[in-house]
DNA sequence: TTGTACGCGTTATCAA
DNA sequence: TTGATAACGCGTACAA
């Protein structure tokens, strides 16, 4: 009660009757210390609520346990999903998480390494390989490990993700093989998000490859939001002629453009058809279901946690590792309607 | 390239050739530097690559400018939307939050709180007032300022959130104003969630005190996912006499229910009513719209930090603050089956 | 097994 | 306006 400053490792040695050496062991190397002065240690650091000092401890053993993470949003629920399993595999590594987010703006992103590793962040998780030059190379003068996620990248640096060209083009097929000869996108905003770029481009050179239609295909582009997919829908549908299949991006557009169609009287997948991608949980309970991607974030999550305490040990490393995706037939995708 | 170790303060003295002073005051206080030498002190920031250590600046500063976050779990949309907007209102007043996750589990949110202060969190932000004792007496002792957020607590401690339980009332005497009768609820687990028990209460006060049926609820308790309302409305469904609503503690599980009660082949809300709570974006997606509650989790992440940075800042603060929710009314909750 | 004493990188005080 | 230098809290050789 009349104590409102921090107890110091003096404070608890001064208490217990030892030297600051001893707490420190204590707390530090247990075994090393007599069972007789620890209990009376530890006593003292629990009547006095003690915790050692970040700083201090940061300072003296050059190490921090903290590894960082920066996601574009804490809203979207695959990085959330994701990030959950990589926080639990790294908590049992005995290391504490630092999120942090960017709103998909490079010069946040690089705000938030520089408050993370000034932090003492031993490694980073980063989203994707899409940013400027000069933070990689602010990054690799520093010499933090760090990984990019959710998607696959260049020629170096460390990944572990998902080939979303590769499973947008293989849902192409199957939308082609069903006949549909008039296809358009829905696509998330490819600037600075390499995972929403590669989507549209698995799905553009596929319909270039096969030569449906003139080749070229109808995008639009908008942020993740149902709304976006319902008002992208309903202006696709506008056109004439009409596509016979709309591809999203990613299931909150396909949810969103689905309901439009409900609205504007269609009938999915008979009038028109709809997929998605990340199968989300909600794509599994819209009716009809959203034929999908099936993007596993759990296992992305563990795998990047492996990789980059493997990268802090200075173990080696695979450069890429790749999460398979599998497409996940439901209800929106049918034949194109017979006219 | 040569250079792996990070730039210390020394580092970039010796580069400009002016004391590590001179530097630090160009970093904290530029205006007490004549901006010739600023200039010089600058472009060896900028070629090293400097960025303070956090450690060191904490440990010399006393002050870390950082506040900490511990939520259940980073999965639940509703707290990722909440923090959203406490992080940007952080942002703006300098800020950085550190964010942990407990799993729903009182001794991982201690190790967290514990983790959070070491690191020099100015002040916590914690989800409801359920916890031991011990963890706020931790807390108290420790002098850290924290709030409760999502909902309103007991007669000590600080809060901004909602009046779950209030809320639950209302929606509950609108069902009982349809006609209603035989009630059922599906709940999240009340045990160390008080967001889930005041709902919970809520109905159960409003039922008793209308004296509906025996004045009793039935209340099947599940985690929030899609799964377990559906396995939870189909169990409720298989009682005699069966419900005719059935009213949900989230909105997820309210869309699971929504999803059993179409494989069943029972319309909604013909042949049964459902309700949820949180107003998530699927509920208004959901075909009928679900009936719930909304919760401006936005508004809420505001108000948590406003009030959190008075704390810190010793500036006089009201111990409660309520954000009002409202009733949505889409279709699922109608009148009771004639039968 | 325990204690002494130094150094980690920074800020802040005091002189110059 | 700038430079020395003493804290800050902790870990760890080294000595006892």
């Amino acid at each position: 009660m009349s104590e409102f400053a921090r107890p110091t490792l003096d404070d608890v040695a001064r208490a217990a009757g030892v030297s600051t050496a001893t707490v420190s062991r204590c707390l530090n190397s247990p075994n090393q210390v007599i069972p007789a002065t620890r209990q009376r240690v530890m006593e003292a650091v629990q009547s006095l609520g003690y915790t050692p000092d970040f700083g201090g401890r940061a300072l003296a053993s050059r190490r921090t346990n903290t590894v960082g993470a920066i996601i574009p949003t804490m809203e979207n629920a695959i990085f959330a999903r994701g990030l959950q399993s990589f926080q639990e595999a790294l908590t049992k590594a005995g290391k504490t998480l630092l999120v942090a987010s960017s709103g998909y703006d490079p010069a946040r992103e690089r705000e938030q390494m520089e408050a993370l590793i000034s932090r003492g962040a031993d490694g980073l998780l980063l989203i994707g390989s899409a940013r400027p030059e000069a933070s990689i190379e602010y990054l690799r003068r520093r010499g933090v490990p760090y990984i990019g996620a959710w998607n696959l990248g260049g020629p170096d640096g460390y990944f572990v993700g998902f080939d979303n060209a590769a499973a947008a083009a293989k849902l192409t097929e199957m939308v082609i093989a069903k006949g549909h000869q008039r296809i358009a996108m829905i696509g998330g905003i490819s600037d600075m998000n390499d995972r929403a770029a590669a989507r549209i481009l698995g799905v553009r050179q596929t319909i270039a490859a096969a030569g449906i239609g003139d080749g070229s295909l109808r995008v639009i582009e908008a942020p993740y939001a149902f709304q976006n997919g319902a008002d992208a829908f309903g202006a696709l549908m506008e056109t004439s002629p009409r596509p016979t299949v709309v591809m999203c991006g990613n299931d909150v557009l396909a949810v969103g453009a689905l309901q439009k169609a409900r609205e504007m009287g269609l009938r999915v997948p008979q009038d028109v058809s709809i997929t998605g991608f990340d199968d989300i949980d909600i794509s599994a309970v819209v009716d009809p279901g959203l034929t999908t991607v099936r993007v596993p974030h759990r296992r992305m999550g563990e795998a990047a946690a492996e990789m980059l305490l493997r990268l802090i040990n200075k173990e080696t490393v695979e450069r890429q590792v790749e999460i398979p995706t599998a497409i996940i037939e439901r209800g929106t995708l049918g034949p194109p309607p017979a006219a």
